[in-house]
DNA sequence: ACGTATTTGTTCGTATGTATC
DNA sequence: GGATACATACGAACAAATACG
């Protein structure tokens, strides 16, 4: 790794964080991977501690790094950024930001609704809806948990129609529905729990983005009630007015 | 608290179920407040314990109850829905929510403006910008800070306004800007530092939704720059599309 | 559940160089 | 030169969070 020749009349510390700055841009630590220790930046730099911090607090502060307590500096992973829409899709989202895009069926069946469902669905609790929920990644990297529901009697045969063309919008188009648009989204964020930090990959302590949105059809009849856990980490939502 | 009088016909577990429900909207358990356990419950009704997470199950899907293993079952306390918009001003969005708006000054300052600062208002880094920073309250509970940046030039003698006035719509109002618009807003969450906990009066391993906007005057000049942290137990975020 | 090692966070004190008046 | 303020750098110790057996 890159090593300073102390020029004189420029701060040790600007150098250091100049030096790291460049050891990641070129590649030398990865997106996630840990930094060497204080104390080993400190020896190898041949300066104090304290010196090596002020280096690091500029990298904070640009962003390109983040610091765990008792763990370590870890290099930044870019963060995926969500722009909600009235016609969010998520495949189509991420392949605008150059992202290959990726979803991975985790389960899709029909049961009886339960409160929430059927309260922003606007049925009757116990209502069959068919659940479709899978996850989504980004270059290789989970992102998101969907839950995504539907009447079942509005949209009938979505799961075969799903299962062949394993897209929603296409399994939609299949059976008629061409378009829908995003009605109201609400944003809440809570820990994880044990099953969501599997699947995404994250620390159980790592919190999760929370959306619910309710989608419409062109008459405005209520299409689909979705959930989505996003990886706190690595999602940021954006929302245009 | 309430007893149940085993009425035959009903199954037990909704009995229990309808008996806590009532208790709750009774006040007589208080949001945020802890319930008896599980053991403690299935006792006072002469059932098992499973008969009692049956009942309990209910109330949670009803959102009436949170259970945290380990800890014990708690009265949701009411979340506050913010609906962000264009135009969306803290008084008036609790006002509107029948609820009690508050705010307190953490501090008001000239400094020099950070990277984050600078890009956002579209000014060089190490200009001069205004930070108001107030904790937000709704019925007397922390509910948010907002950390507000102003270009200094752009609002000359806005710390003196909003001295006097004690509200930033009206400080700005005082130095002739009478609207500004929410061009778009990021949100992301992550884990409250010590200094957020200790203000929001939550636990530190509560996660905090943080929204970054930027607010624009009607002819799109960046006037403000605003980082707000909400507490993920008490607010949930909306936007309407 | 507990102790130990590791790693970052915080707060002292000390010393030196640089810019300004 | 002298006085002062500020930035830089080092050292030591302890606190707090985390990882691991």
């Amino acid at each position: 790794m890159a090593d300073i020749k102390q020029e004189p009349g420029i701060a040790v510390w600007r150098q250091i964080s100049q030096a790291l700055h460049q050891d990641i841009s070129a590649g030398g630590y990865k997106p996630g991977e840990k930094i060497p220790t204080e104390a080993i930046l400190s020896e190898r730099f041949g300066v104090n501690r304290h010196t090596v911090r002020r280096a690091i607090s500029v990298l904070v502060e640009q962003g390109l790094v983040r610091v765990e307590q008792g763990r370590g500096t870890f290099v930044a992973e870019d963060v995926v950024e969500f722009v909600v829409g009235e016609r969010t899709r998520f495949t189509e989202l991420l392949a605008a930001q150059k992202r290959t895009p990726g979803t991975q069926l985790i389960r899709a069946m029909e049961i009886p609704a339960g409160e929430l469902v059927a309260e922003n669905l606007k049925l009757r609790a116990g209502t069959k809806v068919i659940l479709i929920e899978r996850l989504g990644e980004a270059d290789g990297r989970p992102v998101s948990i969907g839950s995504h529901y539907f009447s079942a009697r509005r949209v009938p045969g979505l799961i075969a129609a799903f299962e062949k063309r394993k897209s929603i919008t296409k399994a939609l188009s299949d059976i008629h529905i061409f378009d829908y648009i995003r009605l109201s989204t609400r944003v809440r964020s809570r820990r994880a729990t044990a099953e969501e930090a599997q699947l995404l990959k994250i620390s159980p302590a790592t919190p999760v983005l929370e959306t619910l949105s309710i989608n419409c059809d062109t008459d405005g009849k209520r299409i689909e009630f979705g959930i989505s856990r996003f990886a706190s980490n690595r999602v940021e939502l954006r929302f245009d007015t």
